[in-house]
RNA sequence: GUAGCCAUAGCUCAGCUGGAUAGAGCAUCAGAUUGCGGAUCUGGAGGUCGGAGGUUCGAAUCCUCUUGGCUACACCA
């Protein structure tokens, strides 16, 4: 509706720039020589809502901006219907100052009519993407590297799901290998039968502290290796004994996984596993060199040659005829295009994939995949402490489950010591919902391409630019507007009329609310939900300050009162939209 | 060595396709509560945007070079 409103005003200064340059005899269409005009925001609100900067049309007719500003604003009062100080000429840009009055009404239906889908486009509709996210081994639980890849796979989900795409989340479990079976070996030798139930363990730590138990075993004995080796050698033969084992150990890492999932939010739609998919994509490489795509060497592993992308050679299969890492993902990216064919495929990985991934798209292309130029690497930065990197050598590895635990604690606390028990009903409930708002907020203002400091310390904080300060924002409205569901039918009289908003940060709101869908879009566009958090942490502020400033409910005109109540409950609407983009659960009370 | 990513306030981060005085949070200093939830709000101090050139009316943003950091370049996944 913004967008509506900027088009409106770019069209009609181009318009008027037409005329003035005829009238100066200038030859041409002043617009196409000096590229369209260019819509920004004033610096300052009181300078205006919107800003058109003049220079390049000053070049084109040979002028000052400033008289150019000077000639287009006389003009422009003069139009029909026009208000003469809606216009206001700020050295070199003319500054509009848009009817937010109106706005605010066309908004209020279109909140109202859409409600929970209000701010969702159109602009992927139609579209089918298959997100690939989170990934995790069968061999120990979560850290917090994996809790930066869920929430923003979690999040761009919901991201292009609202701008219309049809979204299947995916993801692959990697439960096959040496690793996993490093775990197992250790759990034979020193599990005496432990489980799950017996130890009160969560079962991926369980198998986790196998996993570590076998590193320090390894350093006692040198054989441990090649039992490791040989053990894998019997689950690919299919041992029963071994697959009974690994089957069980598995089962335990996922269902604690699942748990960890729950906490933070995520979900999938298919979970795929390596097991599965760890013999595919060989026929396929061999189809590639019987078309000469690639090339075998003497010992005849087949290699492909990157010479095109600047890059070396690869394998894609070893001497023995089997299939590695790389192979493996062609024939995932086969099947999956085979059973669901996808418009695009997105691969949430950290960053230190990217060649990899340069690879992995190259030589789908190179097998005449046309969709190969639709896989999308979603690379994320690292997450390190404040200390410097998580190192597993040295025991600074953050552990997910822990850190939810202690985010809840501290949130629970919180809730204590400010003595509402009573209100917020399920205390439990309600401090897991804090710490997975605190938690995913964190992890997603950051654009994903950066590395990042986790700094617990600012995590479990719920001053300032946190989770907990916009859930707060909710509940504070919440519980206004409940107050107003008491207060309301002395109010049954009075209509809605948008000429009451008209308050410096009543007209910010509006403005936001308005703006909200084309973040939306752009979020998406750009695959960072960021764009989303920054947006929610503007409209709180701007909330919050309007709140201390203006009583709503209290106001000294009836139409005021319901004006503003229309306002406050836009923005809630928005919020709770914006929330669900970006993993945040939202609270009616807190 | 080669390639990719990054560098903005003491710390953590924003900064849209180049545009007005580079913005927040934390920390720090000073304020605000007869109030719809103070997990709040207001203000001060704090930056030669790693450095040097270039393009431009105009550069944190684009180009080149340079310095520093991280990552990748396995018949591991």
């Amino acid at each position: 509706m913004y967008q509506q409103v900027k088009e409106y005003w770019k069209n009609l200064l181009e318009e008027q720039l037409r005329l003035i340059a005829a009238e100066k005899g200038f030859d041409g269409d002043p617009v196409e020589t000096a590229g369209e005009l260019v819509v920004q925001t004033p610096p300052n609100p009181d300078m205006g809502d919107l800003a058109f900067p003049l220079f390049p049309y000053a070049k084109v007719m040979r002028t000052s901006p400033q008289n150019i500003v000077g000639d287009l604003a006389e003009r422009v009062k003069k139009l029909e219907g026009v208000k003469e100080d809606s216009i206001l000429p700020s050295g070199p840009y003319l500054n509009i100052f848009i009817d937010t009055v109106s706005l605010a009404a066309s908004l209020k239906k279109k909140v109202d009519a859409d409600g929970e889908t209000y701010g969702h486009t159109d602009s992927l509709s139609g579209k089918r993407v298959m997100v690939e996210f989170s990934c995790p081994n069968t061999n120990k639980p979560l850290h917090l590297g994996h809790l930066r890849n869920d929430a923003i796979g979690e999040s761009i989900s919901h991201i292009l799901k609202a701008n219309g795409a049809d979204v299947q989340k995916v993801n692959l479990i990697n439960n096959r290998g040496i690793h996993i079976c490093k775990s197992m070996l250790a759990y034979q030798k020193f599990g005496n039968g432990e489980t799950p139930e017996s130890s009160g363990i969560k079962g991926d730590h369980l198998v986790g502290k196998y996993y570590v138990r076998y590193a320090a075993w390894e350093k006692e004995d040198p054989t441990a290796l090649s039992q490791a080796q040989a053990m894998l050698r019997s689950w690919e033969e299919g041992d029963p004994e071994i697959l009974e084992l690994w089957n069980l150990m598995n089962r335990w890492t996922i269902e604690g996984i699942e748990e960890t999932y729950r906490n933070t939010g995520v979900s999938f739609d298919t979970y795929y596993y390596e097991s599965n998919t760890y013999m595919l994509g060989k026929d396929k490489i061999l189809k590639g060199l019987e078309d000469g795509v690639f090339y075998r060497e003497e010992d005849s592993s087949i290699w492909i040659d990157l010479e095109e992308i600047n890059l070396d050679k690869k394998v894609l299969l070893r001497k023995d005829g089997t299939s590695l890492y790389l192979t493996q993902d062609i024939g995932t990216a086969i099947q999956r295009h085979e059973k669901w064919p996808f418009d695009s495929l997105i691969y949430v990985v950290a960053s230190e994939q990217a060649y990899h991934f340069k690879v992995l798209f190259h030589v789908l292309s190179k097998l005449g995949y046309e969709w190969a130029e639709n896989l999308y690497h979603l690379s994320y930065g690292m997450v390190n402490l404040p200390d410097g990197k998580m190192k597993s050598r040295e025991g600074t590895v953050v552990d997910a489950d822990d850190l939810f635990a202690s985010l809840t604690a501290l949130a629970k606390e919180e809730i204590i010591a400010k003595n509402r028990e009573q209100e917020v009903g399920d205390i439990d409930d309600v401090s897991e919902k804090i710490a997975r708002g605190a938690l995913n907020y964190y992890l997603l203002q950051p654009s994903p391409m950066k590395d990042m400091v986790f700094n617990p310390a600012d995590s479990i904080s719920f001053n300032g630019n946190t989770g907990p300060y916009l859930q707060y924002m909710g509940a504070r409205i919440s519980s206004m507007l409940s107050k107003w569901e008491q207060m309301k039918d002395g109010y049954a009289d009075t209509a809605f009329d948008s000429s009451f908003l008209t308050v410096k940060d009543e007209r910010e709101l509006i403005k936001m609310i308005a703006i909200y869908p084309s973040l939306v879009a752009q979020a998406a566009e750009e695959y960072n939900p960021s764009v989303i958090t920054s947006f929610l942490y503007d409209l709180s502020r701007t909330f919050s300050r309007y709140y201390h400033d203006h009583a709503v409910l209290k106001g000294e005109k009836k139409e005021q009162v319901v004006a503003r109540v229309a306002l406050v409950t836009m923005v809630l609407q928005v919020l709770k939209n914006a929330y669900g983009l970006v993993g945040i659960p939202f609270l009616q009370s807190m």
